[in-house]
DNA sequence: CGATGGGGTGTACAGCGTATTCGCCGACGC
DNA sequence: GCGTCGGCGAATACGCTGTACACCCCATCG
């Protein structure tokens, strides 16, 4: 008697593309690919996921799943909000891949809604108007997912591209130059931005900014 | 005689790119109906991008370079970056499929580092130090580019999605609900966020801010 | 005149997502 | 015990993608 038979299922499917993509990246998750890995014929995933579009949902909300809302301490809503999005920074940073997945997302899972929810409750319970609360979380905007926009490509990672772009000449940024001859001075090892002080700079700059506004009862302008 | 065999170049490629994606949007750029439109067959393309990913590239290129740098006026730095992300933000949206293009990208081309150039430059004559400067840049996050994230998905948009996932339960999500409600009731025509003020709101938040660190002469904490 | 080389053509390949059809097999009712 | 039903996996196939490779035409130039 061969293998017993054990039936695939949702999380079983999801909980190997997650580690496909944790080891071959984002690239490596294919119908096909998934479906080797599992013992499978391709066609079989479509009985547990909608389609790739499903499974990628999937993805991303088993890795927002992992994200531990704090509490807030001391009515400190400050360091609650940046705890939790620590959390989801962490979260992401475990699954390199999950970035750029969530930029692609357009339809909310329970996971992402439930991280939202929890820094929304954080917001309010701290006496944040709604209105308030809801600009606070574009303004966060993708800080909310625990990354910011990756603005200086730290190093030309992955394959060289085939280019027909002309190629920049430096001398015709002079400004992004000494912008960056004075950050190599302060890190002089680095090979690109600290992306982690870059998230908690902004992040505490807009926390800072948000509470002045909620302790200043600021609201909406009207409009028309 | 026929057509006297006009060649193509790549600023005719680049633009017929474009056009087709503002038409039909993105996914109708393919190689092979991008050369369908330019009565070429696929392959001819090469001669002059270097593959998929520099159209792309230079598609992009395109869009920002449609952005103009607003020159600082009576020394109002804010009020001059403010109109350049402005006008990042309507090139944009000139061109809807430019958002998560942008996105995508890793390579810095022309334009788009001269539209960081520029914002670099506002910030330094300003007085901001490089170092400041460097953190702001990474602040203002994706709003360089014209656009802040979509949180809420405005409506489901795109043919609907066969789905797996267990949908989720209003309920679950009382603090998300309160802020919808609070938001309709403000803008009960709307269909979704107000975009348009989400991001200024979220701009002059940050640019207040940065302007006290300017001001107060704030420097990065020395690491280690 | 012949050589050169850039630009367009034709063919081909590997991979993708997925619609459709079929067959196995275990569970259940009679 | 036996028929049937339903869920899950297997096979096959379609249309689409990006692009490597070889070829050929034709304008240009020495």
């Amino acid at each position: 008697m061969p293998t017993p038979r054990v039936p695939l299922n949702r999380s079983r499917v999801l909980a190997d593309a997650v580690a496909l993509a944790d080891g071959e990246g984002a690239d490596a998750v294919s119908m096909r690919r998934l479906a080797d890995r599992l013992g499978v014929v391709p066609m079989a995933l479509y009985k547990h996921v909608g389609g790739k579009d499903d499974l990628v949902d999937g993805m991303v909300d088993a890795v927002l799943g992992e994200v531990v809302a704090a509490r807030p301490a001391d009515g400190d809503w400050r360091a609650a909000v940046r705890a939790t999005l620590l959390s989801a920074r962490a979260a992401v940073q475990r699954h390199p891949w999950a970035r750029r997945a969530i930029e692609t997302r357009t339809v909310r899972t329970p996971a992402v809604l439930g991280h939202m929810e929890a820094v929304t409750r954080l917001l309010l319970d701290a006496g944040f108007t709604p209105d308030l609360a809801h600009h606070a979380m574009h303004a966060l905007g993708n800080r909310i997912w625990g990354f910011s926009p990756e603005l200086f490509d730290e190093d030309a990672r992955g394959a060289p591209r085939a280019r027909t772009t002309p190629q920049p000449n430096p001398a015709d940024y002079p400004s992004i130059i000494a912008v960056s001859v004075e950050a190599r001075r302060r890190r002089p090892d680095a090979t690109g931005c600290d992306e982690d002080f870059e998230f908690t700079f902004a992040l505490d700059l807009l926390l800072d900014a948000l509470d002045r506004l909620r302790s200043d009862g600021w609201e909406s302008p009207v409009s028309g």
